[in-house]
DNA sequence: TCAACATATTAAAACATTACAATATGTAAA
DNA sequence: TTTACATATTGTAATGTTTTAATATGTTGA
Protein backbone atom coordinates (compact mmCIF):
# COMPACT_ATOMS: atom_id res chain seq x y z
CA UNK A 1 0.00 0.00 0.00
CA UNK A 2 3.36 2.25 -0.48
CA UNK A 3 2.71 5.21 -2.61
CA UNK A 4 5.85 7.21 -4.48
CA UNK A 5 6.09 10.60 -4.15
CA UNK A 6 6.06 11.74 -7.57
CA UNK A 7 3.33 9.50 -9.01
CA UNK A 8 2.57 11.55 -12.56
CA UNK A 9 -0.71 12.47 -13.33
CA UNK A 10 -2.59 12.06 -16.25
CA UNK A 11 -2.80 15.72 -16.95
CA UNK A 12 1.13 15.75 -16.18
CA UNK A 13 1.64 13.14 -19.15
CA UNK A 14 -0.64 15.74 -21.16
CA UNK A 15 1.36 18.74 -19.90
CA UNK A 16 4.61 17.23 -21.05
CA UNK A 17 3.20 16.19 -24.69
CA UNK A 18 1.89 19.54 -25.51
CA UNK A 19 5.02 21.37 -23.98
CA UNK A 20 7.39 18.82 -26.52
CA UNK A 21 4.59 19.69 -29.27
CA UNK A 22 5.34 23.12 -29.09
CA UNK A 23 9.29 22.32 -28.46
CA UNK A 24 9.21 21.53 -32.19
CA UNK A 25 8.40 24.98 -33.60
CA UNK A 26 10.66 26.19 -30.97
CA UNK A 27 13.99 26.07 -32.32
CA UNK A 28 15.13 28.22 -35.10
CA UNK A 29 16.20 25.47 -37.41
CA UNK A 30 12.97 23.40 -36.79
CA UNK A 31 10.90 26.44 -37.21
CA UNK A 32 12.32 26.95 -40.54
CA UNK A 33 12.05 23.53 -41.63
CA UNK A 34 8.77 23.25 -40.90
CA UNK A 35 7.98 27.04 -42.78
CA UNK A 36 9.75 25.97 -45.93
CA UNK A 37 7.96 22.51 -45.85
CA UNK A 38 4.69 23.97 -45.91
CA UNK A 39 5.36 25.43 -49.44
CA UNK A 40 5.99 21.82 -50.64
CA UNK A 41 7.78 18.80 -50.29
CA UNK A 42 11.71 18.49 -50.39
CA UNK A 43 14.92 16.72 -50.08
CA UNK A 44 17.07 17.06 -47.31
CA UNK A 45 19.81 18.60 -49.72
CA UNK A 46 17.11 21.29 -50.81
CA UNK A 47 16.56 21.97 -47.22
CA UNK A 48 20.15 22.45 -46.52
CA UNK A 49 19.98 24.98 -49.23
CA UNK A 50 16.59 26.84 -48.25
CA UNK A 51 17.63 27.21 -44.59
CA UNK A 52 21.36 27.70 -44.60
CA UNK A 53 22.19 24.97 -41.97
CA UNK A 54 24.29 22.12 -42.28
CA UNK A 55 23.65 18.86 -43.35
CA UNK A 56 24.24 16.87 -40.31
CA UNK A 57 22.11 19.68 -38.41
CA UNK A 58 18.95 19.78 -40.64
CA UNK A 59 19.31 15.79 -41.05
CA UNK A 60 19.10 15.50 -36.98
CA UNK A 61 16.41 17.90 -36.82
CA UNK A 62 14.61 16.58 -39.30
CA UNK A 63 14.62 13.00 -37.13
CA UNK A 64 13.49 14.96 -34.29
CA UNK A 65 10.28 16.58 -36.53
CA UNK A 66 9.68 13.03 -37.72
CA UNK A 67 10.04 11.19 -34.24
CA UNK A 68 7.83 13.97 -33.11
CA UNK A 69 5.22 13.58 -35.57
CA UNK A 70 5.13 16.73 -37.70
CA UNK A 71 6.67 15.30 -40.95
CA UNK A 72 7.02 12.09 -43.03
CA UNK A 73 9.33 11.00 -45.49
CA UNK A 74 9.61 8.73 -48.97
CA UNK A 75 12.77 7.66 -50.37
CA UNK A 76 12.85 8.90 -54.42
CA UNK A 77 15.74 7.67 -55.95
CA UNK A 78 18.60 8.82 -54.44
CA UNK A 79 16.62 11.34 -52.17
CA UNK A 80 14.69 11.60 -49.30
CA UNK A 81 11.69 13.69 -49.79
CA UNK A 82 9.89 14.79 -46.40
CA UNK A 83 6.96 16.92 -46.33
CA UNK A 84 4.37 18.03 -43.46
CA UNK A 85 1.75 15.39 -42.26
CA UNK A 86 -0.85 17.64 -40.95
CA UNK A 87 -1.85 21.24 -42.63
CA UNK A 88 -3.31 22.54 -39.28
CA UNK A 89 0.55 23.60 -38.49
CA UNK A 90 0.13 26.19 -41.32
CA UNK A 91 -3.05 27.79 -39.10
CA UNK A 92 -0.68 27.62 -35.82
CA UNK A 93 1.78 29.54 -37.89
CA UNK A 94 -0.83 32.10 -38.95
CA UNK A 95 -2.18 32.83 -35.34
CA UNK A 96 1.02 32.95 -33.91
CA UNK A 97 1.91 35.46 -37.06
CA UNK A 98 -0.86 37.66 -36.15
CA UNK A 99 -0.05 37.73 -32.07
CA UNK A 100 3.82 37.80 -32.36
CA UNK A 101 3.08 41.29 -34.74
CA UNK A 102 1.51 42.79 -31.75
CA UNK A 103 4.34 41.68 -29.77
CA UNK A 104 7.34 41.40 -31.84
CA UNK A 105 9.69 43.64 -30.30
CA UNK A 106 8.97 42.89 -26.67
CA UNK A 107 9.53 39.10 -27.38
CA UNK A 108 12.51 39.51 -29.56
CA UNK A 109 14.21 41.41 -26.82
CA UNK A 110 13.50 38.65 -24.15
CA UNK A 111 16.38 37.18 -22.48
CA UNK A 112 15.09 35.07 -20.02
CA UNK A 113 14.73 32.40 -22.08
CA UNK B 1 33.68 47.84 -47.83
CA UNK B 2 34.01 44.87 -45.79
CA UNK B 3 31.07 42.95 -45.14
CA UNK B 4 30.75 40.44 -42.16
CA UNK B 5 29.86 36.53 -42.29
CA UNK B 6 27.05 36.52 -40.49
CA UNK B 7 25.04 39.20 -40.93
CA UNK B 8 20.99 38.37 -39.76
CA UNK B 9 18.85 38.57 -42.83
CA UNK B 10 15.48 39.93 -41.53
CA UNK B 11 14.41 36.53 -42.18
CA UNK B 12 16.22 35.31 -39.61
CA UNK B 13 15.47 38.05 -37.35
CA UNK B 14 11.17 36.79 -37.80
CA UNK B 15 11.97 33.19 -37.46
CA UNK B 16 13.84 33.77 -34.30
CA UNK B 17 10.73 35.83 -32.93
CA UNK B 18 8.60 33.07 -33.49
CA UNK B 19 10.92 30.53 -32.36
CA UNK B 20 10.85 32.42 -29.14
CA UNK B 21 7.21 32.91 -29.36
CA UNK B 22 6.66 28.98 -29.35
CA UNK B 23 9.72 28.59 -26.57
CA UNK B 24 7.30 30.19 -23.92
CA UNK B 25 5.06 26.79 -24.73
CA UNK B 26 7.36 24.70 -24.52
CA UNK B 27 7.84 24.13 -21.13
CA UNK B 28 5.35 22.45 -18.92
CA UNK B 29 5.76 25.33 -16.24
CA UNK B 30 5.03 27.58 -18.60
CA UNK B 31 2.08 25.91 -20.36
CA UNK B 32 0.56 25.07 -17.07
CA UNK B 33 0.51 28.67 -16.08
CA UNK B 34 -0.94 29.45 -19.51
CA UNK B 35 -3.39 27.10 -19.49
CA UNK B 36 -4.58 27.72 -15.96
CA UNK B 37 -4.23 31.37 -16.49
CA UNK B 38 -6.67 31.20 -19.67
CA UNK B 39 -9.75 30.42 -17.07
CA UNK B 40 -8.93 33.05 -14.76
CA UNK B 41 -6.61 36.17 -13.55
CA UNK B 42 -4.88 34.42 -10.82
CA UNK B 43 -2.05 35.44 -7.82
CA UNK B 44 1.28 33.74 -8.11
CA UNK B 45 0.11 32.17 -4.51
CA UNK B 46 -2.76 30.53 -6.46
CA UNK B 47 -0.68 29.62 -9.39
CA UNK B 48 1.88 28.00 -7.19
CA UNK B 49 -0.80 25.91 -5.75
CA UNK B 50 -2.56 25.37 -8.44
CA UNK B 51 0.26 24.05 -10.87
CA UNK B 52 2.44 22.48 -7.51
CA UNK B 53 5.78 24.16 -8.75
CA UNK B 54 7.79 26.05 -6.59
CA UNK B 55 7.21 29.88 -5.74
CA UNK B 56 10.58 30.74 -7.74
CA UNK B 57 9.91 29.06 -9.73
CA UNK B 58 6.42 30.23 -10.95
CA UNK B 59 7.31 33.80 -10.39
CA UNK B 60 10.03 33.08 -12.68
CA UNK B 61 8.32 31.90 -15.03
CA UNK B 62 5.47 34.23 -15.04
CA UNK B 63 8.76 36.83 -15.36
CA UNK B 64 9.38 35.16 -18.50
CA UNK B 65 5.75 34.86 -19.97
CA UNK B 66 5.45 38.52 -19.14
CA UNK B 67 8.44 39.97 -21.04
CA UNK B 68 7.39 37.61 -23.64
CA UNK B 69 4.17 39.37 -23.91
CA UNK B 70 1.97 36.38 -22.72
CA UNK B 71 1.09 37.90 -19.73
CA UNK B 72 0.86 41.13 -18.09
CA UNK B 73 -0.33 41.84 -14.52
CA UNK B 74 -1.50 44.16 -11.78
CA UNK B 75 -1.15 44.89 -7.99
CA UNK B 76 -3.98 44.06 -6.10
CA UNK B 77 -3.69 44.96 -2.89
CA UNK B 78 -1.00 42.43 -1.23
CA UNK B 79 -1.11 39.69 -4.20
CA UNK B 80 -0.30 40.55 -7.35
CA UNK B 81 -2.64 38.84 -10.36
CA UNK B 82 -1.54 37.75 -13.97
CA UNK B 83 -3.68 37.29 -16.90
CA UNK B 84 -3.52 36.09 -20.62
CA UNK B 85 -3.17 39.10 -23.00
CA UNK B 86 -4.09 37.72 -25.85
CA UNK B 87 -7.38 35.29 -26.11
CA UNK B 88 -5.89 34.26 -29.10
CA UNK B 89 -3.32 31.92 -27.44
CA UNK B 90 -6.26 29.71 -26.81
CA UNK B 91 -7.37 29.12 -30.09
CA UNK B 92 -3.32 27.81 -30.12
CA UNK B 93 -3.87 25.27 -27.92
CA UNK B 94 -7.53 23.97 -29.01
CA UNK B 95 -5.55 23.16 -32.54
CA UNK B 96 -2.45 22.10 -30.89
CA UNK B 97 -4.41 19.86 -29.11
CA UNK B 98 -6.70 18.21 -32.00
CA UNK B 99 -3.66 18.10 -33.89
CA UNK B 100 -1.62 16.23 -30.78
CA UNK B 101 -4.55 14.10 -30.70
CA UNK B 102 -3.28 12.33 -33.32
CA UNK B 103 0.17 11.50 -32.80
CA UNK B 104 0.62 12.09 -28.72
CA UNK B 105 2.20 8.53 -28.66
CA UNK B 106 4.43 9.40 -31.07
CA UNK B 107 5.14 12.68 -29.15
CA UNK B 108 5.49 11.69 -25.75
CA UNK B 109 8.21 8.93 -26.27
CA UNK B 110 10.54 11.50 -28.42
CA UNK B 111 13.90 11.42 -26.87
CA UNK B 112 15.75 13.64 -29.45
CA UNK B 113 14.41 16.48 -27.58
C1' DT C 1 31.14 -4.73 -57.95
C1' DC C 2 32.77 0.03 -57.35
C1' DA C 3 32.59 5.03 -57.35
C1' DA C 4 29.91 8.96 -56.44
C1' DC C 5 26.55 11.15 -54.22
C1' DA C 6 22.71 11.69 -50.57
C1' DT C 7 21.32 11.07 -46.09
C1' DA C 8 21.73 9.31 -41.26
C1' DT C 9 24.03 8.49 -37.02
C1' DT C 10 27.13 9.36 -33.27
C1' DA C 11 30.16 11.29 -29.69
C1' DA C 12 31.87 15.19 -27.62
C1' DA C 13 32.23 20.04 -26.83
C1' DA C 14 29.84 24.33 -26.47
C1' DC C 15 25.98 26.48 -25.01
C1' DA C 16 21.27 27.35 -22.93
C1' DT C 17 17.69 26.36 -19.69
C1' DT C 18 15.79 24.96 -15.35
C1' DA C 19 15.57 24.01 -10.47
C1' DC C 20 16.84 25.09 -6.07
C1' DA C 21 17.92 27.60 -2.04
C1' DA C 22 18.74 31.73 -0.12
C1' DT C 23 17.73 36.33 0.18
C1' DA C 24 15.64 40.76 -1.16
C1' DT C 25 11.75 43.63 -2.01
C1' DG C 26 7.07 45.11 -1.67
C1' DT C 27 2.50 45.56 0.67
C1' DA C 28 -0.80 45.84 4.32
C1' DA C 29 -2.49 45.54 8.89
C1' DA C 30 -1.48 46.01 13.65
C1' DT D 1 7.39 51.25 12.65
C1' DT D 2 7.23 46.51 13.03
C1' DT D 3 5.50 42.15 11.75
C1' DA D 4 3.69 38.96 8.64
C1' DC D 5 2.80 37.62 4.37
C1' DA D 6 3.32 37.75 -0.91
C1' DT D 7 6.21 38.08 -4.65
C1' DA D 8 10.72 38.90 -7.05
C1' DT D 9 15.50 38.28 -7.74
C1' DT D 10 19.88 36.04 -7.84
C1' DG D 11 23.78 32.69 -7.88
C1' DT D 12 24.82 28.20 -8.67
C1' DA D 13 24.32 23.41 -9.53
C1' DA D 14 21.96 20.16 -12.32
C1' DT D 15 20.03 19.19 -16.83
C1' DG D 16 19.03 19.52 -21.44
C1' DT D 17 19.90 21.10 -26.23
C1' DT D 18 22.58 22.29 -30.20
C1' DT D 19 26.56 22.23 -32.97
C1' DT D 20 30.32 20.20 -35.03
C1' DA D 21 33.10 16.91 -37.12
C1' DA D 22 33.76 12.42 -38.22
C1' DT D 23 31.97 8.37 -39.87
C1' DA D 24 28.36 5.10 -41.32
C1' DT D 25 24.64 3.73 -44.28
C1' DG D 26 21.97 3.72 -48.33
C1' DT D 27 21.12 4.45 -53.39
C1' DT D 28 22.22 4.79 -58.20
C1' DG D 29 24.60 4.27 -62.36
C1' DA D 30 28.94 2.95 -64.57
Amino acid sequence: MERVESIETADDVQTEIYAKFFHGLSNPTRFKIIKVLLDKEMSVGQLVEAIGASQSQVSNQLACLKWCGYVASRQDGKYVLYRIIDERVRTILQLAKEIVADNAEHIRCCTRM
